[in-house]
RNA sequence: GGCGGCAUGGCCAAGUGGUAAGGCGAGGGACUGCAAAUCCCUUAUUCCCCGGUUCGAAUCCGGGUGCCGCCUCCA
């Protein structure tokens, strides 16, 4: 069966074929670096990377960029109440990113380009782009002629005429139609500024993701990401002025994700109703945040709450369950099971390859885990050890598509001395059939955080 | 107002023509000294409402109602 995937631009799927067989280039809208990172920059990353590791499951060959816009007026700003450059802002941003992408197990970008330092890509393609008529200098500031592309507005369905109502110029804006965009902004006295052909100034907002595209990945790109909020004006802007300067389309597949909300609404600044990912990470296991966003279809709209990812936990438990019950923590893949579970484990691969070659419905695919682990849990049950470790190994390799189960768990190694000290008391009480002193551990442990469970092979310890 | 999307059990969430995945929660049972974990069973004759197409619709069409996003910086 063949991948398919949704399409912003013809509001449809249809198979992924790439531009060069066996490569795929995709181009992702990262932060713009003026705050420290939210969830929705780490829903947005993960949707990609989930893109991207799936891709590369299927043999494809991926290069893969996300960029960081680094300057902007809201960085600005906050350089200047701060007195400190602009640099230290992005800089900054940029490494709280990286660190908690990487934290949520989010593979690396090929590259990372930055606004800043494709400048020089930028002047040429705006000098392209007056050259075709497109563009046009007034003022210190350059624009995109909007009318000078009959099909402005194909991406987000709206027509200049119905756009131009309520649209208002900025004072000191010189455009030939209030629609036009900016792809160069003359500096104002006190501004970073960079030399250009029109004068000193920095890029416009739209022309950066056009330039670093092309540069790192050509003309045409494959899949291009970014979130919902982004399709108008910002991806509609770089269709625009990308098209114009080659003349070729400039992405396939337009692979937008749905939007965090928060209590029902979407999680926003002016509302004050917005999640750090350091903030969650604080308190949640990133591999519980990672299980949770991946446990909805990327295009849909997730509900974000501590409620929700505390439920998440208890079933991400569930689901690691086998591979902590046989410790099938190396060695994913391996030879297939027999019998039922055999049966299980090609059922559940199947379905699970069906659900993510259908736009990379990790949701449906997540479900067909949940119920291998049952098989598994039910084999080792029924005392079939090594059939099960087998199983479990196939569920590790599974989950491992989906970048899931990458954290063994705690040895007993890693438990503080009191705990140790606890637990082992409670062996020898247990082993006396001192049920009493035997419980009041479990509760005393309890207490620490620690969680006791007695089988047939002993005793043991759970962080709860 | 324009554009896009969504309405599925107590909650979350898959499902685009063939007779409702999965998770959480709840109830019952097995196992256990008791628990926990695990397994088994039960928990939507029905998918916002009204029409229509079809042998057959949660899925398609028409009309409602409600919610969300974009149209201004936003992943």
């Amino acid at each position: 069966m063949a991948l398919r995937i949704y399409d912003t631009l013809t509001q449809a799927k249809r198979e992924f074929v790439p531009v060069t067989p066996g490569q795929v280039t995709m181009y992702v809208c990262g932060m713009t670096v003026q705050n420290k990172p939210h969830v929705g920059h780490i829903r947005s990353s993960l949707s990609a990377e989930l893109m991207r590791r799936y891709l590369e499951h299927l043999g494809f060959s991926v290069r893969y960029a996300y960029n960081f816009t680094d300057i902007d007026d809201k960085i600005i700003e906050r350089a200047s109440q701060e007195s400190v450059g602009w640099e230290s802002v992005s800089e900054r941003n940029i490494a709280a990113y990286r660190q908690f992408a990487d934290l949520h197990n989010i593979k690396q970008a090929t590259v990372y380009p930055r606004a800043t330092e494709h400048i020089a890509e930028m002047h040429a393609m705006i000098a392209r782009l007056i050259d075709r008529g497109h563009a046009y200098a007034a003022g210190g500031d350059v624009y995109f002629e909007v009318r000078s592309k009959a099909d402005y507005g194909k991406l987000s369905n709206r027509r200049v005429d119905e756009l131009r109502e309520g649209y208002r110029i900025e004072p000191g804006e010189i455009k030939k139609d209030p629609l036009d965009f900016a792809l160069w902004k003359g500096a104002k006295p006190g501004e970073p500024a960079w030399e250009s052909p029109w004068g000193p100034g920095r890029p416009g907002w739209h022309i950066e993701c056009s330039a670093m595209a092309m540069k790192h990945l050509g003309e045409t790109i494959d899949i291009h990401g970014g979130g919902q909020d982004l399709i108008f004006p910002h991806h509609e802007n770089e269709i625009a002025q990308s098209e114009a300067c080659t003349g070729k389309p400039f992405a396939n597949f337009w692979c937008e994700n749905g939007l965090v909300n928060l209590s029902g609404s979407k999680m926003s600044k002016s509302v004050g109703n917005f999640f750090f990912i350091e903030d969650i990470a604080a308190k949640v296991d990133p591999e519980i945040t990672r299980f949770y966003l991946l446990s909805t279809h990327y295009r849909s709209p997730i509900e974000f709450s501590l409620e929700r990812l505390e439920e998440a936990g208890v079933a991400y438990a569930r689901l690691r369950g086998p591979l902590e019950r046989t410790q099938a923590w190396t060695a994913a893949d391996g030879p297939a099971p027999g019998g039922a579970l055999g049966e299980a484990v090609a059922t559940a691969e199947r379905l699970f390859h069906e659900a993510m070659d259908d736009d990379f419905n990790s949701a449906a695919a997540v479900g067909h885990l949940f119920d291998l682990a049952r098989a598994i849990n039910r084999a080792l049950d029924e005392g079939g050890t090594s059939e099960a470790t087998q199983g479990a190994r196939r569920l590790l390799a599974l989950g491992g598509i989906l970048g899931l189960f990458w954290k063994a768990p705690a040895t007993d190694a890693a438990w503080p001395a009191e705990v140790l000290a606890l637990a082992e008391e409670r062996v020898a009480a247990r082993a006396a059939r001192d049920w009493k002193r035997s419980d009041a551990l479990r509760d005393q442990l309890a207490a620490l955080g620690v969680l006791v469970e007695d089988s047939g092979q002993g005793q043991k310890l759970k962080r709860r």
